[in-house]
DNA sequence: CTGAAAGCGCTAACAA
DNA sequence: TTGTTAGCGCTTTCAG
């Protein structure tokens, strides 16, 4: 009486429709049908659920994704999963994705661009229905492996004017770092501020670049000579801002430091307080992101919000709309920045002369 | 020759082995080997990447897991993915977690009890391989919850010693609050302070009950006596440690304050530092989870580090220990604090005259 | 080394 | 309403 191979017949592990149909007397088919509330006989019905509840039955996710063709999952990639900009926008997603019955997966990617464009080709494998990315650069190759991704996904971040779109379109959200920039140093000018230092992060980076670009137009939309002496360049952590922050100090002696994000802002607060200044009055300090960490900061740090947690739940809304309606047209949305005053630079000045365009200093 | 379903042969949808085998001339079964890398002719190798690669093929990962029965995924479950110490958890789970070939899932719980022993009994529908989850209250359903699980869970936090333990072993990564608190006071009593308030969360918490009694431990062997009126109790949060030690200072001169968090310790720093106490001159501050918190505030926050990277690194390191082996004995592993001592705390006292056990004030 | 076929657990089309 | 059966896409015996 020796058998090959176990038979379904066998019960060993968890019990599954099979036996659940075995115990009420009833086919797999009626099973799966009471089980999932659609139609059958009230007998029929209470034979199912008495049995289901007898054991213990609980659907197998995976085989019903098997069959359904959809995990009823969604990714989010970031560079860092603990960077707070991150970390409100994997919240506001999370939440969004949760709602609707969603489960959020994530990735940290180390900014590596290889790792990203192995994740978007990954998609392939069809393990999770959609993707927000959010790559801190983006490369040709992004814009090819976007352009044949076989799953929605949503990028939050600027991307070319001039990327391919492929057959299945991709969406955008954007902040609005040039606005943004300029309604800082179009605060910072109205308090009398004339040397606005910009302490930055890498300018090959997607937000570095437009930030930069947002300083300089900035600047001269209020009248003021960009100083290449007032710009610092570094990483978009919190010891870059410091020691950029320091740097600037031993060199110069600006009246406002504009920076490039909330950890950047935090880190040249350390380093003016620790030099002695004043911050507002001294130097006046703007930060980017509005993370908690603004609020966390004493003096409270004025930041531009560029909506993270906003750019989080709009895409992780544009990924659900796109999941229901492929083939609707690549949307792109861009978040309005918001200027929130704290007391890092709420003191005004009297305007001091400074060096403006068409003026010899 | 109208059929009446999609047969084997129509080709829609992305390529599956079946196209593959069919193009290379080949059984599904060959093909299968040879993109597994097992063995097969040079020909027959030759032949399946040839179609592979020509049709683009990526295996679908879904279909996989079911016949593997594993998912390659973790999952991780806390109150708030956007709280400091949960955010450090997160991060080194899913590095030990990516290294090793698993993706992370992440749940916001909400604290909500209800939510995650619904979380720990969906794990039956093994969308995941493993589960970590941290409650902030352990209920009685939770631990039933737990005796019944199907799948490998690590708990991160403490277990009530008499949890019932079910048929498949539930690993368990501990702080030591109580030793951690412990370290803060002694620290703080070295340095001459003898009015150690106390501002916590809620009691009814696991780490608010644990350092409750660590505190009132600690205050007892170095001498000194609980006074009631230094002790406030709020939630977690930043807001609430900026009320509670408003209240205190009210009320009471306290020559230090403890934090049960980083983020009540920044609180508790703004309203210091907003009634014009100098810190630490006149009031040493420590906070506890040692998060980046801690060194962006100025003054930089001394904390006791309860490890939280190091607890999520090694919850997930059990996990994938256990995967490998189901039935070892459960282990529970406690992380020895830190104190790590900044500018908060750094500034010794001398001491004065303070009421302690035996003596009347 | 290769192919036929069973089966992971589930749903759905079709027929009765 | 109910049961039979064919798959979802893949891996893995088991023969040959």
């Amino acid at each position: 009486m020796s058998r090959k191979r176990l038979q379904h017949g066998d019960q060993n592990g968890p019990p599954t429709v099979r036996t659940v149909a075995a115990l009420a007397g009833v086919s797999i088919a009626s099973a799966s049908r009471v089980l999932n509330g659609l139609g059958a006989s009230a007998e029929t019905e209470r034979k199912v659920r008495e049995a289901a509840a007898s054991v213990g039955y609980v659907p197998n996710a995976v085989a019903r994704s098997l069959q359904a063709r959809r995990t009823d999952m969604l990714a989010l990639a970031v560079e860092d999963i603990g960077n707070p900009v991150y970390v409100a926008m994997m919240r506001a997603i999370e939440e969004v994705a949760a709602r609707a019955g969603y489960r959020l997966q994530v990735h940290a990617t180390g900014a590596d661009p290889a790792g990203e464009v192995e994740l978007i080709d990954g998609l392939a494998r069809r393990y999770v229905d959609g993707l927000v990315i959010s790559p801190i650069r983006v490369t040709a190759a992004h814009l090819t492996a976007l352009a044949r991704v076989p799953t929605p996904v949503v990028v939050v971040g600027s991307l070319p004017d001039d990327a391919p779109t492929g057959a299945r379109p991709v969406d955008n959200v954007r902040a609005d770092s040039h606005t943004g920039v300029a309604l800082a140093v179009a605060h910072l000018v109205a308090g009398g501020r004339r040397r606005i230092a910009f302490v930055n992060g890498p300018l090959d980076t997607v937000p570095g670049a437009a930030r930069h670009a947002g300083y300089l137009a900035a600047l001269a939309a209020n009248g003021l000579i960009a100083d290449p002496a007032l710009i610092e360049t570094g990483d978009f952590h919190h010891a870059a801002g410091r020691e950029a922050t320091r740097r600037l100090l031993d060199r110069e002696r600006p009246d406002a430091i504009l920076c490039a994000n909330d950890l950047i802002a935090v880190g040249a607060l350390h380093a003016l307080l620790a030099a002695g200044k004043r911050v507002p009055e001294d130097v006046a300090l703007v930060g980017m992101d509005d993370t908690d960490l603004a609020e966390m900061s004493f003096p409270q740090l004025s930041s531009v919000s560029l909506g993270s947690a906003e750019r989080g739940r709009i895409a992780a809304e544009l990924l659900l709309r796109r999941l229901a309606e492929p083939t609707r047209p690549a949307q792109r949305v861009t978040v309005a920045p918001e200027l929130k005053i704290r007391a890092s630079s709420a003191h005004a000045i009297a305007a001091v002369p400074a060096p403006r365009i068409g003026e010899t200093p």
